[in-house]
DNA sequence: TCTGGGGTCCTAGGACCC
DNA sequence: TCTGGGGTCCTAGGACCC
């Protein structure tokens, strides 16, 4: 059997943890550059706020209700989420334990006998809160899919569920899959929700799994489409995967706090993206051959497809692959100068590193010129200051020192667990 | 002008996820 | 006025090879 265990709105959760008094009170987290609502507790989806909805349109409602609101805080979400996993290892062991996303994990529970399943769940979500006083939904079923799909009812019904739910017999397994609407299936997404419903009447998750895997595979993207049913059918297809596994792709991209029409701000701010995905690259201690970089100008008719801005890629294959920041840096740049047009506004940019290898020169390489590993050496000092002091403490000039385009966070909250000068205090 | 079969590698783009 | 960011996997199709 296989449990999936996600945090409830986990940012939303993080943000109560060191403002109690929110406990119980609506509260939305916002994205970048405060544009939309990307957490919501209980209490702010009673409300009518629309999850992934624009800040601004929310806005009257939110002041309405007294809402809560906050700017995301990956560095309080991302310590807050280690220890939710930390939690789950010690309980369970390394080995089963997959973290899937930032707030969910998947558990292999096949250690456990069938008839104590029930009572693990519980046992997992009670010590989970205790420890780090984050609440999380179990569901346990046969399959990954099924699992998320248990989770999902476990949370939709708290009061009966407990935030639990086990799928151990068939009985409960129709049960459930009757109650699941075909979009709301881990893998069916807008677009084949929409051609299940009008092409094949096929609503919800009972009527999916019953399709042939043949049909699976013509219109639910072949293979993809086909283990998804054949999960659904309680026939596990997803294996747990193995922790620790290297990014293939590494990207770093943002919106402008405001549009921005200067290539100088545009070339700042790319040079600040390619640091910022180097260190990415160089925490997985690996290198990238492949650098791309995108622009994206603002659309002056937003009235109804508002992202629909043009975008504008280029890439360059370096001659080898590297993951100073300083050799990314400037072939990045010079991508900067065939994207850019003179009197254009662009409103978002970014880099993406791929063709991604493991950094041979990681202990110091015997076989590379003196001056290469004294380059190794600079990038972990850089790194380690940035990450002990302040970040961007050190930085390359190329990335700017105004910084007029950096992203809106008005009401962002402190990182009280990772850095010093802004613990939690209590008087 | 006619012209087979089998394979690999790469890229762009589509779908999905949180 | 104001709509996020960072990933994955898969497929189709083109270029190229013998």
């Amino acid at each position: 059997m296989k449990a999936i265990v996600d945090c409830n709105n986990f940012y939303c959760s993080c943000e109560r943890l060191f403002e109690p008094q929110l406990n119980n009170k609506p509260v939305v987290v916002l994205s970048n550059n405060d544009g939309c609502i990307i957490s919501r507790s209980d209490e702010a989806k009673k409300l009518g706020v629309e999850m992934a909805g624009p800040y601004f349109m929310a806005k009257p409602l939110i002041q309405k209700y007294n809402v809560a609101v906050f700017s995301s805080n990956y560095n309080l979400y991302g310590d807050l989420s280690w220890r939710v996993m930390e939690t789950l290892r010690t309980l369970l062991g390394k080995k089963n334990v997959e973290v899937y996303s930032v707030d969910e994990a998947f558990l292999d529970l096949d250690i456990f006998p069938a008839n104590e399943l029930q009572a693990i769940a519980k046992e997992i979500r009670e010590t989970t809160e205790q420890w780090t006083g984050i609440k999380v939904s179990v569901g346990v079923a046969p399959t990954k899919v099924l699992a998320k799909l248990a989770n999902r009812l476990a949370k939709k019904n708290k009061q009966k569920t407990n935030c639990i739910m086990v799928l151990d017999t068939d009985e409960k397994i129709i049960e459930a899959l009757q109650k699941t609407p075909v979009g709301d299936i881990w893998g069916v997404g807008y677009q084949y929700a929409q051609k299940l419903k009008e092409q094949w009447g096929i609503y919800d998750a009972l009527q999916l799994r019953n399709v042939s895997e043949e049909f699976a595979r013509t219109y639910l993207g072949g293979v993809v489409g086909a283990r998804l049913v054949r999960e659904l059918k309680g026939e596990a297809s997803k294996e747990m995967e193995d922790e620790l596994v290297n990014k293939k792709m590494i990207a770093t991209t943002r919106m402008f706090g405001t549009p921005v029409a200067d290539i100088n701000d545009i070339k700042e701010a790319v040079a600040t993206y390619t640091s910022r995905a180097a260190e990415k690259l160089r925490r997985q201690h690996s290198a990238a051959r492949i650098i791309s970089v995108f622009v994206v100008s603002k659309e002056e008719n937003h009235s109804v497809n508002f992202n629909r801005g043009a975008t504008h890629s280029n890439y360059t294959t370096l001659p080898a692959a590297t993951s100073f920041t300083n050799e990314l840096i400037k072939p990045a740049l010079a991508l900067v100068d065939t994207l850019y047009k003179k009197g254009t506004l662009y409103k978002k940019a970014g880099v993406m590193l791929s063709g991604i290898v493991p950094d041979a020169s990681v202990q110091g390489n015997l076989f590379l010129p003196e001056a290469k590993n004294c380059e190794r050496k600079l990038m972990d000092m850089i790194d380690n200051i940035n990450f002990s002091q302040r970040d961007d403490v050190l930085k390359f000039a190329a990335t700017g020192t105004t910084r007029d385009w950096k992203m809106r966070q008005e009401l962002k909250s402190k990182r009280y667990t990772t850095r010093w000068e802004e613990l939690f205090e209590v008087s």
